[in-house]
DNA sequence: TAGATTGTTAATCGATTAACAATC
DNA sequence: TAGATTGTTAATCGATTAACAATC
């Protein structure tokens, strides 16, 4: 898309600058600049302005910002302009969460189809989405677009589920399951390793002075 | 807990090599050297070496590392030798799903309530856990010992639960809301911000060279 | 002892912040 | 025009990698 590559770090931060822009709008700010964004957000104003300049100059000298310019200029950048279907194999606690989220269709990823492997759940229907039998997850992917699938399954058969998505054109990955998986090809993984999550947190905590309590 | 602040970067990968060394145990290997660490967990050599130095001597020159010892080590650095009770705020999907997950507990986070304010889950048990009416909120905490806060809240309510819960003494905070809790005090927070994940998955399957498909 | 591999210091790289000229 | 604020270059800071002496 970009000339230069993005650095991971700015990426991370453009679904950030996306929600507090969100909630501007929400307010009815129509401008704002960089200096006053960053009090909102936390981070340096030159960070913000260095941030946007990446993907070219959205602001105005003297001016700032307007907020649902630039809004929608990071929803383009970060591909909600175009919807994305994806699929959730695995239809156990968080696949099943993850199929009720309504925010994840209000940004455009909408989810088109559930796999399992326990005739317990294949055949239910959740959030209406069908649940499928794993075995036609080939045949589904063939005759359907699918731009992201999502793994919520054990982590020892994520890297052959990986593998069989992949094989059929699957080009993104949300990985639940804990473990890495590694595929050669142009695919791109983002991974959400909760007890990764929780671990640090846990060391975060344990590395807080002690309280004195009685 | 150590005497000089370890950087976030570090403490992101502690979880990873906790991992990968819980992997290497299965497999029955007794001991490793930094280099074929590295290999397997496609990272430098160096950075492994430089991570585990900042707790200290963990290895043995022209030995490696033993598999077991480093594995309790980091263990005990990420707090998890001792038990930590989490209470579950908001009983919705993700909420639920947390409760349900095994491999926490596996690592000592015991959930031991959850809340909510719905009639329609308050009385009912997720995996022997019970669903209380969040009036009872403060009184739960006052008489149980809470380690850990999960919010999995709509983000309207999180900042008002989150003063809640850090009023009655909780210094952790799992936050799964879609928004930025601003605590002033001595507390830790960790974001599993599900939707900024999606997002950079989606910039990322945007930015990946086109297909030439037919 | 010789070989292997750590612990640690020094060099490099990249990301963040500061500064300011350009310009609305 | 004067004031404000961007876009962008330069300076700083921190994190990663390389190198090697210490040592098992």
């Amino acid at each position: 898309m970009e000339g230069k590559e993005i650095s991971r770090a700015v990426i991370k931060r453009l679904p950030r600058y996306h929600r507090y822009l969100d909630e501007l709008m929400e307010a009815g700010v129509e401008r704002i600049s960089s200096s006053e964004l960053s009090h909102r957000m936390h981070v340096t104003a030159s960070q913000i302005r260095q941030d946007l300049n990446h993907f070219g100059g959205f602001g105005q000298q003297g001016y700032g910002y307007n907020v649902e310019f630039l809004y929608r200029e990071i929803s383009k950048i970060l591909g909600l302009d175009a919807v994305k279907n994806m699929i959730i194999i695995g239809g156990g606690n968080i696949g099943q969460a993850l199929a009720n989220f309504e925010s994840f269709k209000k940004r455009g990823f909408v989810t088109i189809g559930i796999f399992d492997n326990s005739p317990q759940v294949i055949g239910k229907t959740i959030s209406g989405v069908p649940v499928m039998d794993i075995a036609h997850l080939e045949t589904f992917i063939e005759n359907h677009e699918v731009s992201i699938a999502v793994l919520t399954v054990p982590k020892s058969v994520a890297p052959q589920i990986a593998e069989r998505v992949v094989s059929c054109g699957v080009r993104a990955i949300w990985n639940f399951a804990h473990t890495d998986l590694h595929i050669g090809e142009k695919v791109v993984i983002e991974n959400v390793h909760l007890s990764d999550s929780l671990m640090q947190l846990s060391y975060r905590l344990s590395a807080l002075p002690e309280v004195k309590n009685g």
